[in-house]
DNA sequence: GCCAACGTTGGC
DNA sequence: GCCAACGTTGGC
């Protein structure tokens, strides 16, 4: 059963022109150091399930395109490079703590803004729109799923 | 820069 | 296992 997705990135780390230009349009989804977040690649991702790409942490953040899950789990090399921003001491090559997906662009969107997403009827669940909500990858009901792909046109 | 809301760490 | 201190995320 195909699964959504909603995934943040900073623009100012990887943006959806950045992911776009890459080979394949795809990246792989470096840098998650949160268990929960992990978990959700790691135990509830399958390939090809539906990924809203976000840009967090900017001057307009919100949905800026449509991607799709294209691996499944495996280490995130970042953890083991001692010159990354990523770079986790504690975890073992033997039994990698993080690991990750690579997640293919399928379309570039307008953004489609918080105050947008907030005030459309039928979003009001969006995990994404919850007070305080950090996580940087959280589940996206296929109701919301389709509403959203109808706002993006 | 502010601050709410978490998650993590470490002393006990 | 508890919980205070601390660090991070991320919108505003």
């Amino acid at each position: 059963m195909k699964k959504y997705w909603l995934m943040k990135s900073e623009p100012g780390e990887v943006s959806v022109d950045d992911a776009l230009a890459a080979p394949k349009s795809t990246v792989a989804w470096t840098g998650v150091r949160n268990y929960q977040a992990r978990n959700y690649m790691r135990d509830g991702m399958q390939v090809d399930d539906g990924v809203l790409f976000y840009h967090s942490s900017c001057a307009e953040p919100g949905i800026v395109g449509l991607a799709r899950v294209v691996s499944t789990p495996y280490p995130d090399p970042t953890q083991f490079d001692q010159k990354s921003h990523y770079y986790d001491p504690t975890s073992k090559k033997e039994e990698p703590r993080w690991q990750l997906v690579d997640v293919q662009m399928q379309k570039k969107t307008r953004t489609l803004g918080l105050p947008e997403l907030r005030a459309k009827p039928g979003l009001e669940d969006l995990v994404v729109l919850r007070k305080g909500n950090r996580l940087s990858i959280t589940p996206v009901d296929p109701k919301h799923w389709r509403l959203i792909v109808k706002l993006l046109g």
